[in-house]
DNA sequence: GATCGCGTTCGACCTAAGTCGAAGACGTGG
DNA sequence: CCACGTCTTCGACTTAGGTCGAACGCGATC
């Protein structure tokens, strides 16, 4: 039972491969460490190649000289990325930060291709994950020109719920993370939580939000403007 | 000289795949004509596969209930698009419009599949096309989150003439469009274009603009707000 | 249980950018 | 060569959202 193999093997990409390949990726894979904002890979710097989380929390980040910041996404466990990186060669086109103490592995870029030559339906599931990842890049520039905080806020949370209808807030997801991952800035994102607190759309707790009224938020969603 | 292939084979996607491969993709591919304002694609339908445009320009497109559009690229002979819609297998995410009369080519979803399958190499260049689709939508929401209407300009204008000085605009290329392009409005578009051609950085003139101090337009993309 | 620090909240203010109405300026086609 | 329509320009107004400073409260630590 080794580690490598229950992280790495349980990830879509490397789930449906014959074992021996997967031992090849584990051997060829290796290991790396951060701490709570230690920075694993710097926009513009050369980039090892694809890393995979395997435990921890990191945050996808781009940001301006003044000092604000929009966050791309954030990684958990059996998430990977810089694989853009990987695929159109290029030095490393965002900043990764760890929000807590994280185990990332490396698959360097070299290890990967060979993998994709020799297994052709790995390629579809990148293909699919790089679709994927098109289709939610163009969800947030839709929302940045065309929606106002309110209504990126009210998505954003029917998003993170999904059917459920409370959020667990990790502790480092503070309102700042939030804001700067909806493209704003605290003051204005905790104004924008207010206000739906105020009509009873949901309930915000120290580390909890609660939805009350999903029809309601869905239609703050919408709201363009 | 079959206008097939000779539009269908240079394209970076078929271009190193041999004749006979290529006849069957001229084979199986459909054209397909529209007029200028027409819809090739609407955000949410089902679509037929991936486009190749052949002649002609179009444009892709989100746009909100009030009206107001953000368009995500403009599209020139030999540009793909739906790559995303066929990988992931979703409805269209967002709306194709023809801006001058155009041609397009159609690869309906299972030809293209079964292309790949049997041709790996296509699977790279794909690839390859994806992971800067995704560099180029990163770098859209940077712009919009984090730069200011006439820094974005400043950036548009120094990426699309490249090396040249000076940018031809086509006769659909409004400043409307270029204002939807950068994600704010004909107005506030214009503004940014007198202000920076009063500093003598660039020179408006009917369907044309010269960039007249290249390292005064840098300084002004580096803006942020 | 007192203290410290982070995260949150509040208020007042400022500005980029969106909106509206209307009038010019081209350029095209009749 | 005229007339129309599209594109552009102008001015004045409104507002979402960004900024600043300060205070508050909850949890964590000692």
């Amino acid at each position: 039972m080794e580690p490598t193999e229950t992280i790495l093997t349980t990830l879509p990409y490397f789930a449906g491969l014959e074992p021996a390949v997967q031992e090849a990726i584990a051997r060829s894979a290796f290991r790396a460490r951060y701490e709570r904002d230690e920075v694993v890979q710097l926009e513009g710097t050369p980039t090892a190649g694809m890393y995979v989380v395997e435990s921890g929390w990191l945050k996808v980040v781009k940001s301006s000289l003044e000092g604000r910041e929009q966050i791309l996404r954030f990684l958990g466990p059996g998430e990977a990325f810089n694989a853009v990186g990987v695929f159109a060669d290029i030095p490393a086109s965002a900043t990764v930060i760890a929000l807590e103490p994280s185990g990332v592995w490396v698959l360097e870029r070299e290890t990967l291709l060979s993998l994709i030559d020799r297994h052709p339906q790995m390629a579809k599931v990148i293909m699919q994950s790089l679709a994927r990842r098109v289709v939610h890049l163009v969800s947030m520039v839709e929302d940045l020109s065309l929606r106002t905080v309110e209504a990126r806020l009210a998505r954003y949370l029917l998003e993170q719920a999904e059917d459920a209808t409370t959020i667990e807030r990790q502790r480092w997801a503070t309102q700042s993370e939030m804001a700067a991952r909806l493209g704003t800035v605290l003051d204005v994102l905790n104004r924008a939580l207010h206000r739906l607190a105020d009509e009873g759309l949901i309930e915000v707790a120290r580390h909890r939000i609660r939805i009350l009224d999903v029809a309601g938020l869905k239609d703050r969603a919408m709201l363009t403007e």
